[in-house]
DNA sequence: AACCGCTTTGCACACGATTGCAAAAGCCGT
DNA sequence: ACGGCTTTTGCAATCGTGTGCAAAGCGGTT
């Protein structure tokens, strides 16, 4: 490996020297630091990071949390969050926390020991497994910044999407079209989803509508696919079923579309499929989904501007923040207004 | 920041004690091993990875570059290679090397500055871009896998799939259905899509169909999904219209798919269409879509052994591998027999 | 020649950990 | 009390880079 006294004996100067030739300063001769660039060049020098990171007590760096790659929604995060921080000029630590946040605290162990200058945690389900860690990492040096709702929020720097707006856009547009049995396919884990869910219903209430009749259907973690092929089945086979099902997410509103080709339902004629989040599949799927979006490249940007804003005010006293994202509502083929007993009549 | 020397300040020893009891080092006696070992974690200690890094000169880190994550082919690549390389007890870290590798020669740059232990390289459209820092590299200590094609694939240790047997597969099927007349999309960039495009042709001449007939389709990058509308639109309004269209990524397939319902062609009665990599939204379509798969998982576990097996060997003289994955036809709904000039026909 | 001021360079230490080696401590038998 | 042996501990160097400070070099003025 070649470093910097390599170099320096090349050029016959010290190590100190060739540290500030390559780092441009104004304290070395024009001549002699274009020499010495120059031998830089040629034997290909690479600066040694990690030491450097030793000496200046800072990395450049910003660890990503992230629960999974699997559910196309966070792909689609990952990405703007890549590109944004590329631009801030920082590197980017990507740790995935697994599906059900069972390695969280050891992602933000590590990226704590590498002494990352930030940390971006996306939280899920399961809300903030590692409370205590980002606690005192923030009372310490390195500042944290959460995406989606967990409890306490007011104690923590916070990004998250207008979801109980978005469902009220959704639960609007149903009304609107004259649905008035509508089903709800997804568990209310975290308050991000609890607020889409929250906000579809308190719209439904706001016109008189009764929720009582609506459904609730927890679905397990694990096979998710089969449990939404059940509840599907469940709620065709209803003596009244709904004229509309809201998935609170694309990739399950996707997943019930499948399961309701699977039983000669189609959509939008006998049942109208909404979801949330706006990703690739929803266009894909025929009809194309009509969903809430438009949120998530705006979440990722101000993410990283708060944590960069948080890593270059040094003084950590700096109070806690909430940015809140108002997505929009996108109509697509998925919806129709609904006929009197379709689902009943057809079978 | 609490460091070694606090911990020995607190416990009464010296910090070289401290580092020997918390690597549970039998040179420390027992007794003011567990004293140490309980006063570092009750004041939190984490240690510096950057220090270690530096002393040890090993980051016990493997780099992976990879093209992007919107295509969703790459987060379900991602997400076994994070698996496997957690299992084999390394850490991550992700570099984004562009659609367009636009960024992968400062990737690896930048791999190699924060000295990570070996580097996984996945290769997209363009090959090997950074064809000479992966040569220098692997010359000095750091060891290189590359996945996918390129040329001059006897210098690199490579992993890859066995494209051309699964393009042989699709065309076997298609043959055994009875369509003659049948439509590649897809450019051929590099040696992989290349293989997969060969391998689907040869078979076809095997059996002594020409395939002057078949198209080529090339399309551009940018506005992928536009190309395909235009190039399906196309295909179906030729003279003879052929009777089964093969992308060369599910992807594309389900592009494909969308715009052919656009253009009220049905599948696979009026159409049959089938994609490769079998990923999740391959199930998602309707019909589901005919494809190969069963590769992903072993090739993202060869890629990770292939380079902790060059990681661990040290010596640098060991010969170059490549390794092929073989993968398997998956039959859904997406496929059926051709009926004469049933696109004709049917418009 | 002595002095001053400005530019340019090198010395030496620091960052926080690991580790070879020597020294200290403890134990035992004589 | 002492030598020999083993166990335990500390000293000091090291990894590669950055940087404060002193010193050297240089040109010009008195």
């Amino acid at each position: 490996m070649i470093t910097l006294e390599d170099i320096a004996k090349k050029a016959g100067v010290s190590h100190s020297t060739v540290s500030r030739a390559l780092a441009d300063s104004p304290l070395v001769n024009a001549t002699t630091k274009a020499k010495i660039q120059h031998i830089a060049s040629e034997s290909g020098y690479q600066v040694n990071q990690v030491a450097r990171n030793l000496k200046t007590r800072s990395t450049k760096t910003i660890g990503l949390v992230i629960p999974e790659v699997s559910n196309p929604y966070y792909p689609k995060l990952i990405q703007f969050i890549a590109d944004e921080v590329r631009a801030s000029g920082f590197n980017l630590q990507l740790h995935l926390s697994g599906v059900h946040q069972e390695y969280e605290a050891s992602c933000i162990a590590s990226l704590y020991e590498h002494r990352v200058d930030g940390i971006l945690l996306v939280t899920a389900e399961k809300g903030l497994v590692a409370k205590e860690q980002v606690k005192s990492l923030s009372n310490s040096q390195t500042p944290v910044v959460l995406m989606g709702w967990i409890e306490e929020a007011e104690h923590f720097d916070i990004v998250t999407g207008n979801d109980a707006h978005g469902g009220s856009l959704l639960a609007s547009h149903l009304l609107s079209l004259g649905h008035r049995q509508i089903a709800l396919i997804g568990k209310p884990p975290h308050r991000g989803i609890f607020d889409r869910i929250h906000g579809f219903q308190s719209t439904l209430k706001s016109v008189g509508i009764s929720t009582q009749h609506n459904l609730t259907i927890p679905n397990s973690l694990a096979e998710e696919d089969l449990e939404i092929a059940s509840t599907v089945q469940f709620l065709i086979n209803l003596p009244h079923p709904p004229t509309a099902i809201f998935a609170y997410q694309d990739s399950i509103a996707a997943s019930v579309c499948k399961h309701l080709r699977n039983n000669n339902v189609s959509i939008p004629d006998q049942m109208t499929v909404v979801g949330f989040d706006d990703i690739e599949l929803a266009t894909y799927l025929e009809p194309q989904l009509t969903t809430v979006g438009g949120h998530i490249q705006p979440l990722a940007i101000d993410f990283v501007h708060l944590l960069v804003e948080k890593i270059q005010a040094k003084s950590n006293d700096t109070p806690t923040q909430t940015r809140v994202i108002t997505p929009n509502l996108i109509i697509r083929g998925s919806c129709a207004a609904p006929r009197t007993s379709q689902l009943s009549l057809a079978r």
